[in-house]
DNA sequence: AAGTCGGGGAC
DNA sequence: GTCCCAGACTT
């Protein structure tokens, strides 16, 4: 075990973090809206994926009353591509219920943090701590890891019981200043402390760690196999724009839009799309797709909308990319 | 406690 | 192919 020179772990800890933390956009401030949105934007979500919607977001919707006012349509295509929609949803309830209970602002403590929708626990933390430096713990899946590793604990961490051993042994660790600790935890989690070959030489708190195998650590349970689901995809087209449908308003990818899964009455003639398997992280689909030409009609999207008003699920893009291509061609061949 | 909910990058 | 990500919510 190498010297701890006296250190203490949370010292070199925050050392370490000083000198090597990425420079992200929205940790250039402290702006609990900013904080907010990112926290959000980053759940289930790498960080590098989510930077750009950040960026977007909220030049969109600088701050919380425009938020809380927004177009629904426009919030799901500005969540278009990110997964996890209902996050976008309960951002506006979250801002609608600020604007009602808070004087249009977060409240400032996990507590209260946590009665709002799509606030959680870790995010109820990050926000008090990060933008309001209550000390308070931010326990995501690097947190988890890093304790479950630092403290070798070998018990399943997805039960209840090793929640509780995980969060007491960060509460314990907590020091100030909290929003530094808080991300060096994470950062720490995200560069050295990585799920698979951790970086443990270039650690900065290897003299305090107890397990001699961290690969196998964190523990959790085996994943069930995801079931499969077959479906044909009709993309309706009149030449010049498509015909697509509103998804359910619960569920999988609901209030996004998608094309037909049945033939319309009057078919002028088909094309085959190319198959496609869409995988999520409990279903699989796997699509055939046909490309079907109708008569003019008034009532299709054009692809200008569809590029830019409407929020199209990743699962459907491949069809929707396709299908543009072959009536692109169609209207050269008309040309001739 | 288990299932639902996206998408993609790293391996 | 597998894993899992600055998780929350419903059942």
């Amino acid at each position: 075990m190498q010297e701890r020179n006296d250190m203490t772990m949370q010292t070199k800890l925050l050392a370490w973090y000083e000198a090597n933390a990425r420079k992200l956009a929205f940790r250039q401030n402290r702006n609990p809206y900013f904080i907010w949105i990112s926290e959000i934007m980053a759940q289930q979500t790498r960080i590098e994926a989510m930077l750009p919607y950040f960026e977007n977001f909220i030049r969109l919707y600088p701050d919380l009353p425009s938020l809380a006012q927004a177009d629904d349509e426009s919030l799901h295509k500005a969540w278009e591509g990110l997964g996890y929609y209902s996050r976008c949803r309960n951002l506006k309830k979250c801002a609608i219920e600020c604007v009602e209970r808070f004087d249009g602002r977060l409240p400032s403590t996990k507590a209260e943090l946590k009665t709002l929708p799509g606030i959680g626990d870790y995010t109820a933390g990050a926000i008090a701590s990060i933008a309001f430096g209550e000390k308070v713990s931010a326990i995501d899946g690097n947190v988890v890891r890093v304790f479950s590793r630092l403290y070798d604990v070998r018990a399943d961490v997805t039960k209840a019981a090793t929640k509780k051993q995980i969060a007491r042994l960060v509460d314990d660790s907590l020091c100030e200043p909290i929003e530094a600790y808080n991300q060096a935890l994470m950062e720490l989690g995200a560069m050295v402390c990585t799920p698979k070959n951790p970086k443990c030489d270039q650690c900065p708190v290897a003299a305090w760690c107890q397990t001699d195998e961290p690969e196998t650590l964190p523990v959790k349970p085996e994943k069930k196999a995801r079931r499969v689901e077959r479906k044909h995809v009709y993309v309706w087209t009149d030449g010049k724009g498509f015909h697509m449908n509103r998804r359910p308003k619960t569920g999988l990818l609901a209030n996004l839009y998608e094309f037909d899964e049945t033939m319309p009455d009057e078919v002028v003639r088909t094309e085959p799309l190319a198959p496609y398997t869409h995988i999520f992280s409990h279903v699989e689909w796997q699509m055939d797709a046909t490309l079907v030409f109708v008569k003019e009609d008034a009532g299709f999207y054009s692809v200008d909308q569809i590029e830019n008003e409407l929020a199209l699920p990743s699962a459907f893009a491949p069809f929707f990319e396709e299908a543009r291509e072959k009536i692109d061609e169609d209207v050269e061949n008309e040309k001739e």
